[in-house]
DNA sequence: GTGAAAGCGCTAACAT
DNA sequence: ATGTTAGCGCTTTCAC
């Protein structure tokens, strides 16, 4: 049942019924007991008798009560809500980190309130001042940058989980990770192992200037097998559709000697995939190319690309369970890391010594045409 | 500045300090006013001279004060918030609803709760009942079935829109839109225009078996061209990927005639391109494809897929502005509808009397191999 | 087992 | 311009 509590009428001559909705003091008025038991009822702590509690809810049903999380939350002093804050929703990893994150914090009975924060830290912090006013439970984040940020945060109020990424100079604040460097590396050993020696590299510029983890395995294996590695087959892009393209193309058409591409994220692979077309490459055949994330069109391409899949998913889920339900164990150990699996698909070949379209082994012949 | 309230040893033995965070009232006893006036300068309501407004938010930025979004909420009886629905939040059309949702809600102030119902009507329901509890200020979703649950939902608390999809039986829900039967029409016309007269429909199985915009449009367009249409060359698929796949492989291989398929969403066009390679149709030599929804491998598939683009962000920003800004407007004349557009890429191909690989345009061959 | 009462942190009259 | 006060809807002692 709605009350009528008052008729306004707005400035355009408009009628707004503003109906007062039911509280506990109705149901425990219709009920016939004390606020306190149907407080009980609705709660589930404190005993009621089986009869009492039937009343209870049959009032509530008639009056179609909902409990205010709002006053609930004010008297518990906290949301039952969580945060996440991502660079992008849209991405699929950070689409699947959050369906994570959504699957475990449905069995703690919490929500989610998610933001994305674009690479801005600046957007970063504001969405977490927004969080804290909101009392959230905690916050997991896929943090952009201003650990000083993050610091005050997660001293002030609620508990920070990172997600798949940290902030360098934060080692108090637990996090989830993927295994990143086992990923690359796999994919580094799986190259070499099919006989390429000039492996190009498409990382992420990482926002302080520090070369990555990925960065440092892919550099890392490469020593560790024996193969010289030049410096300008290293290149870095910011996370963008177009830093991506110009990075891939820059290098394809620079050093038309490469015969591999690691592409250090499912943007990058998408930009190697797109230049090698344009420059009329065939992959594998004039290059092979392997990234790190097995997105879904992964599978889709022509050929289907080889990839590092990355349990996305499961870093949402439990870095949740991390905040929520492993309070106490958090941030003993250091960083979890989740594995990685190599999925070969056939976007690499072996290489062999002499091909065909002029891609010889000697020296490198600029390329034009994009 | 933080306050131990209290320090609790925990069963586990682990001690826990509980830091109550600062009030209104800490504030104003530390700046030497009134917490109305605290409660004037942060909601910006009534007026404070700018002598006083100093010293309050000196004082605040002291203690590190964060007003508290619970008090506020339970006072005005709303949270700030807004709830969406979806489906899925690592379907690309729905993550980009969302990216939407939350550009605009951000330019309002309001934040945002997410949940996917996975297409389950109960489940939807359920993350409804939670959303009323939140008392959020209005929700949006991709609705799935029960219109029951969202009529009481509707009435009983906040203010409902639909995005991208409506349920039977509830005009008077707001609903943002794409034209999909224009775009499905727009599809028809080129593949018509093409010469292709037999042509696949892989379409979605509404949860009431109902046929669906997209299939009406379909068939609507056809006839309007008179081009007949064998009832066997339309085909409903739940959506899912497997029952995709399933759907895409019976077409294909019951009818080895068809020249052209029509996708009705990226789920069923990513089936028909896995379908057609298994099967090994060169595309658009032997089928043309094409679909709706232009997700972003469809340009990194070979050949890159004709698509329709839906304006999905566009949905997400606009349900958003309708539910908070334009309240007084809504509801009238009925959905609003978004012009799509269609991509043509290299997946659709003009149709010759005959052509190789024995797919000629007489009796179907039943195709095997999968 | 149940009720009365005291707040949780805030805003909005209403006074001054 | 600013302080006082009365709740918003709920949980939780504390009596009974």
């Amino acid at each position: 049942m709605i009350e009528i509590a008052a008729v306004t009428r707005t400035r355009d001559g408009h009628e707004v019924a503003q109906a007062r909705s039911t509280t506990i003091k109705d149901v425990a008025a219709a009920a016939g007991v004390g606020i306190a038991t149907v407080s009980r009822v609705f709660s589930g702590t404190g005993s009621v008798s089986a009869a009492t509690r039937e009343r209870v809810l049959a009032a509530a049903r008639e009056l179609d009560y909902r409990p205010s999380a709002l006053g609930r939350g004010l008297k518990l002093r906290r949301s039952g809500g969580i945060g996440l804050i991502v660079p992008d929703v849209t991405d699929p990893f950070c689409a699947e980190v959050l369906a994570g994150v959504l699957a475990c914090a449905r069995t703690l009975g919490e929500h989610v309130i998610v933001d994305a924060a674009h690479g801005d830290p600046a957007r970063e912090a504001e969405i977490l001042d927004r969080l804290v006013e909101q009392r959230v439970d905690g916050v997991i984040a896929l943090p952009a940058g201003e650990a000083a940020d993050w610091r005050a945060a997660a001293r002030v109020c609620s508990s920070v989980v990172f997600a798949d990424r940290v902030l360098p100079g934060l080692p108090e604040i637990p996090s989830i990770l993927a295994d990143d460097a086992g990923g690359v590396r796999s994919l580094v050993e799986y190259l070499v192992g099919l006989g390429h020696r000039r492996v190009g590299f498409l990382g992420a510029a990482a926002p302080g200037g520090s070369p990555g983890v990925r960065e440092r395995a892919f550099r890392g294996t490469l020593a560790q097998l024996g193969v010289p590695l030049d410096e300008d087959l290293v290149v870095a892009a910011r996370p963008a559709r177009d830093a991506a393209y110009a990075a891939a193309a820059g290098l394809l058409q620079r050093r038309a000697d490469v015969t591999a591409v690691l592409a250090a994220g499912h943007l990058l692979g998408e930009a190697a995939v797109l230049v090698a077309r344009e420059l009329d490459l065939r992959v594998p055949a004039d290059v092979s190319i392997a990234m790190v994330d097995d997105v879904a069109w992964a599978e889709l391409c022509d050929p289907p690309l080889t990839a590092v899949a990355r349990p996305a998913r499961d870093i949402g889920y439990r870095a949740c369970e991390l905040l929520l339900r492993d309070r106490a164990r958090r941030g003993r150990g250091g960083p979890v890391l989740l594995p990685t699996e190599l999925v070969v698909r056939g976007s690499c070949a072996a290489l062999r010594v002499s091909r065909s379209s002029g891609r010889s082994a000697g020296r490198p012949s600029p390329r034009h045409g994009l």
